[in-house]
DNA sequence: AGATACTTGACTAAAGAGATCATATTTATA
DNA sequence: TATAAATATGATCTCTTTAGTCAAGTATCT
């Protein structure tokens, strides 16, 4: 599970969107950018990644901008990680498959599900819930 | 986390010279690259790391070869990925100190975080111990 | 009409991964 | 002492991925 900035980026936007989502009018690319210092043309295609997901919606023109367009207690880090980041997660050693490489191949995939099982825990939802009571504080040292 | 192959490699030299250890001749680079497929001249870049690290020594000429020099109990798969791999581990995001951000980051930490409790229960001493006795054979199917 | 905002496809620079090579140097053994 | 077997060392190379950029086009609100 490498999480590399493009994942970094796309969990933002997932998150800013999930936040506003309440409000009825969309969130343009220039809001996000705003808050969080995303080059703008960089999270253009990222957002374009996750509108062929069909995890966010966009609106064209003046007073456009990005919707999402799934229940965000429905996603989670992970899915998005999976989803946005390189196919490849762990090691895949392809190799002779003798007793020791077999081993350590397991190891390798032991350490990867236990990652995955703590993204597959964060919601949207959850997220946006602990942003908004109190947790958020915390990151305002 | 990431496991390349160079990390790879590294833990596999390691298990071999665990292996080994108690015969009294050294091991060398053919037979590691032989049983598993490891280009030589690579192996030999890794094996000189692990002996800047003083985890291997090295016995020149003819007969020569490596030989663990450190207790295979006190070094896990975590120290080899560690010391071996890229510096970086997870995603340092650097950015403004949103509450996003801030609360992202402490996903990817635990995510970090599961997988490194993982490798670093995983000691050689353990291994070499499982390869012996039976386990090995679930990687002959 | 004009401003605002998304659309699309191509492109580039930098870094890291995974080797590979040539040339030493050391040591056991015949 | 000659030779074969090993490691030592530094440089180099190619490929892929990552991160980011750019330009020209299209839709929509006011």
């Amino acid at each position: 599970m490498v999480i590399s900035a493009r994942v970094h980026y796309a969990c933002v936007a997932m998150l800013e969107l999930a936040i506003q989502s309440d409000e009825g009018s969309p969130v343009a690319i220039r809001e996000i950018t705003d808050r969080h210092g995303v080059p703008g043309p960089f999270l253009v295609q990222i957002l374009r990644s996750l509108r062929a997901l069909g995890w966010v919606q966009s609106i064209r023109g003046s007073q456009g901008g990005y919707r999402l367009s799934v229940d965000p207690a429905s996603i989670t880090l992970l899915d998005i990680a999976e989803a946005i980041g390189s196919q490849e997660s762990g090691c895949r050693t392809e190799g002779k498959g003798t007793p020791i490489a077999g081993m350590l191949q397991a190891q390798w995939d032991d350490a990867a599900d236990a990652s995955r099982r703590v993204l597959g825990q964060a919601t949207l939802s959850g997220l946006v819930e602990r942003a908004r009571h109190g947790d958020a504080t915390m990151f305002y040292i």
